[in-house]
DNA sequence: CGCCGGATTCCG
DNA sequence: GGAATCCGGCGA
């Protein structure tokens, strides 16, 4: 599929995912997220990449989870909106992290978006990070895409930053396993919550 | 109010 | 394996 960049932007808008699609199972919108495009309009231009790789948060009972055990602080607080809304934090001091907000606004549940293959803006990406392998882990993607605290809590059905269905199929299995960097949170941490979608 | 440590990445 | 580097979260 050779389209101008300009025209697969608007293709790719016109096919933002619905409301609906972020109030299901976290677990599903974990797999479903995977092969769908992450597209930014960005300062520095339109970027997107196809996600290869999630991880599902499951709210109050996840020991892993930011709002686990009800937690509700000003960091957290954009877990609380009803799904599609980011919730973007800053991690180790000198990294941002991506969120996609699941179910309803009593259900403060996220997928972290660890992975993207890029699609669209890749020059500027090689140019937000200094090195070859890009947007492969959480803190890598928001440096390629120029994200920051500003997207935090925006809402990904309407506004510059968007979740879109894919264009044309690429073929790939889901492989499982446990999630990333979460040593601390007991019987949550050998649960297979992360999602691989691996190119066949 | 002070301290601890993290949903990470890079370098040696 | 350790450093970089900020601030949320929690105990006092």
């Amino acid at each position: 599929m050779n389209l101008p960049t300009s025209k697969l932007c608007k293709l790719l808008k016109s096919k933002t995912l619905p409301r609906d699609f972020y109030l299901q199972d976290t677990r599903v919108v974990a797999r479903e997220l995977l092969g769908k495009v992450l597209y930014f309009d960005s300062p520095q231009g339109p970027m997107a990449g196809v996600i290869s790789e999630t991880e599902a948060y499951l709210g109050v009972k996840d020991k892993a989870c930011h709002s686990y055990n009800g937690r509700k602080t000003e960091r957290v607080k954009p877990m609380y909106l009803v799904g599609g809304h980011s919730y973007v934090y800053r991690i180790y001091g000198m990294y941002w992290c991506l969120n996609v907000v699941t179910r309803g606004t009593d259900d403060p549940q996220a997928v972290l978006i660890r992975g993207v293959k890029p699609l669209i803006g890749e020059e500027t990406m090689r140019q937000n990070r200094n090195h070859f392998r890009l947007s492969d882990g959480p803190g890598k993607l928001c440096q390629a895409f120029g994200l920051s605290r500003e997207q935090n809590a925006w809402d990904f059905t309407k506004s510059k930053l968007r979740i879109c269905e894919a264009v044309g199929a690429h073929k790939f299995k889901v492989l499982k396993t446990p999630r990333i960097g979460i040593d601390y949170a007991e019987e949550w941490v050998d649960k297979k919550l992360r999602y691989l979608g691996i190119a066949l």
